[in-house]
RNA sequence: GGGAGAGUGUCCCGAGCGGCAAAGGGGGCGGACUGUAAAUCCGCUGCGUAAGCUUCGAAGGUUCGAGUCCUUCCUCUCCCA
C-alpha cells in the first residue's frame, strides 16, 4: 500500500475504500495496467434475488468493467446443489432444480442493470457446468493432490473451528475445494487471473491461487473488500422487515430509495463512494455537510444508489414521492399501493384487517398493539378505535392512505 | 462404545419451588424530542376484531393442572475409549 496503484481500476478502488486484502497489489496492478484483466466473483443462488449485502461485489464488477477490464459474474448452480454448509443449524433443505435456475434468472435480472454483457463483455457462467460431471476418482487424481491440508489447516476458518473443538464436516472442507477448484476452470476457460469478494471469502480465494500455482495456471491474484458494518455497527442489508432486496417485485422503488435515505449520519460518506459513482471531490462535499444539511447528501446518495439498480427516472419518482410525502404531509399516487376486491371494499373492511392486507402489520393481534401505542393512521389521522370499518367515505382521490409511524405508508384502492 | 450436560416465547441471548401466555436483556417496531439521523425517555413485541386458541426439541405417560415429574426418541456440546 506505500505507493499510489498506477492502473485505473485499483486507483479507484483504494481511494473508494473498497479494499481491504490484497494477495499482491503491486502484482495486480502491473496485470491491470497491461490492460484485459479478468476478474470474477461468486454468488450463490439460494435465494430468489440480491440484497444490498451483495451490492458491494457487484461494484466492484462494476468498476472493473468501467475501468476496462472483463468482469465474470459466476453463479454456483453446483455448489448450490450441493448445499452451503455455513448456513448451519437449519435443517438445510435441498433446493429443487427448478428453484435454482430460477434464482439464477432472476440472478441474471439483476446484474443486467449492473454490467454490459455481450460480445467480449461481461460473462455470466455457472460453475455447474464442470463440477456437476466431475468424476469423485479422476478429481483426487487430478486436482486433490494439489491441496496440501497442512495449509488448508493452517487457515483462520479452519483453525477457529478445530481451537473451540468445533466440528467441521467434510463436506464443508470440500466446498472450499470446489470453490478453488473454480478458480482454476475459469482461470483455463476464459483467463481470470482475479477473484474477489467479501473479507470471509480470503481463505478460499487463496485456497484457489494456490491451486493455480500447482496445477500450472498463469499468476492469480485475491482482492477482497471490507466487511460492511453500518455506523451502530449491526450488518448491512437487513432490516426488521427482511433483506433490502434488489429486485422491485421483492421491494418497492420507493422503499429501496427510502433505505438510503434513512441511513446513519455517520454513513453517508462511505456509502458515497461505495454505492454511487459521483466524483470524489463531489462526495467529499457532501460528506462534509453538517446538522441538518447532511439530508441533502442523504438524499443524493438515495437517489444515485436507487438509479444504480432501477434506473435514473425510477429513483427520480421515488424521490419526488418521498418529497410530496414528507416534506408536504401529502399522500402520493405513487406510494406503493395493494388493492382489495371492488365485492370485499363494498361490504367495509375492518381497519385491523386493512392493515394487515396492506402489508404494515403482520396480524391483526400486531395491529391492534399498534393502535393502542398510537402508531396506526388512516388518511393521517390518527387511528383509536380498533373496530372501526372503512368505506367509500374514506377514500381520497380513489383510495385510502395507511400509515404505519411517521415513514411507511401505503393506499388502499378498491380495483 | 462408556460417562456428564444442554435444547424455552419460530430474530438472538436467557431465568423459570407442578398453577405460566411464561422473569430479564439485546434486537425490532411505535410514541415523545429532532433533521425521515444519532443519543435519551416512554410503550409494545404468540394467534384471534369476541368467546377463546395454540407455544418451551419430538412422541407418549403421571396429575384437577406439566416448560417444570416419569419413559422413549431426536439433535448438539463436553469428558473417557
Amino acid at each position: 500500500m506505500s505507493t499510489a496503484p498506477k492502473s485505473d481500476f485499483l486507483h479507484v478502488l483504494q481511494e473508494r475504500g473498497f479494499i481491504h486484502q490484497c494477495s499482491d497489489l503491486a502484482g495486480l496492478d502491473e496485470k491491470a495496467l497491461a490492460g484485459g484483466l479478468t476478474g470474477y466473483i461468486g454468488f450463490d443462488c439460494t435465494a430468489p434475488s440480491l440484497h444490498v449485502g451483495s451490492l458491494l461485489p457487484i461494484m466492484l464488477l462494476r468498476w472493473l468493467q468501467k475501468t476496462g477490464g472483463k468482469p465474470i459474474v459466476l453463479v454456483g448452480g453446483g455448489t448450490t446443489r450441493v448445499g452451503d454448509p455455513s448456513g448451519k443449524d437449519e435443517s438445510r433443505k435441498l433446493l429443487s432444480l427448478d428453484d435454482i435456475a430460477s434464482n439464477k434468472l432472476a440472478l441474471q435480472r439483476v446484474f443486467a442493470s449492473f454490467l454490459r454483457f455481450g460480445e467480449g463483455e461481461a460473462l455470466l457462467v455457472d460453475n455447474a457446468e464442470w463440477l456437476t460431471n466431475l468424476n469423485w476418482i479422476d478429481f483426487l487424481r487430478e486436482v486433490g493432490r494439489h491441496f496440501s491440508v497442512n495449509r488448508m489447516l493452517a487457515m483462520d476458518s479452519v483453525k477457529l473451528r478445530l481451537e473451540r473443538d468445533h466440528e467441521l464436516s467434510f463436506l464443508e472442507f470440500n466446498y472450499m475445494c470446489c470453490q478453488a477448484y473454480d478458480f482454476v476452470e475459469l482461470s483455463r476457460r476464459f483467463g481470470a487471473a482475479l477473484q474477489m469478494g467479501g473479507s470471509d471469502q480470503w481463505g478460499n480465494i487463496v485456497t484457489g491461487i494456490d491451486l493455480g500455482r500447482r496445477m500450472g495456471t498463469p499468476q492469480l491474484y485475491a482482492l477482497t473488500t471490507p466487511l460492511l458494518t453500518t455506523a451502530s455497527g449491526s450488518k448491512m442489508g437487513k432490516t426488521a422487515r427482511g433483506a433490502v432486496w434488489l429486485s422491485r417485485e421483492l421491494l418497492p422503488v420507493f422503499d429501496y430509495w427510502q433505505f438510503w435515505r434513512n441511513c446513519d449520519d455517520g454513513d453517508v460518506g462511505r456509502f458515497l463512494r461505495l454505492f454511487t459513482e459521483l466524483p470524489m471531490g463531489e462526495t467529499a462535499r457532501l460528506e462534509a455537510l453538517g446538522g441538518n444539511e447532511i439530508n441533502e447528501a442523504k438524499k443524493v446518495l438515495a437517489t444515485e444508489a436507487t438509479a444504480m439498480v432501477h434506473g435514473r427516472d425510477e429513483a427520480e419518482r421515488a424521490a419526488g414521492t418521498a418529497r410530496q410525502v414528507f416534506e408536504h404531509g401529502a399522500a402520493s399516487a405513487d406510494l406503493p399501493s395493494v388493492t382489495v376486491t371492488r365485492e370485499e371494499f363494498a361490504g367495509g373492511i375492518g381497519v385491523l384487517t386493512a392493515f394487515q392486507r396492506a402489508g404494515l402489520v403482520a396480524s391483526t393481534s400486531e395491529a391492534r398493539r399498534s393502535i393502542k401505542g398510537g402508531g396506526l393512521r388512516v388518511n393521517d389521522a390518527v387511528l383509536t378505535d380498533e373496530k372501526a370499518v372503512l368505506g367509500t367515505d374514506d377514500l381520497r382521490d380513489g383510495a385510502i392512505k395507511l400509515s404505519l409511524g411517521r415513514k411507511r405508508h401505503v393506499l388502499l384502492r378498491p380495483s
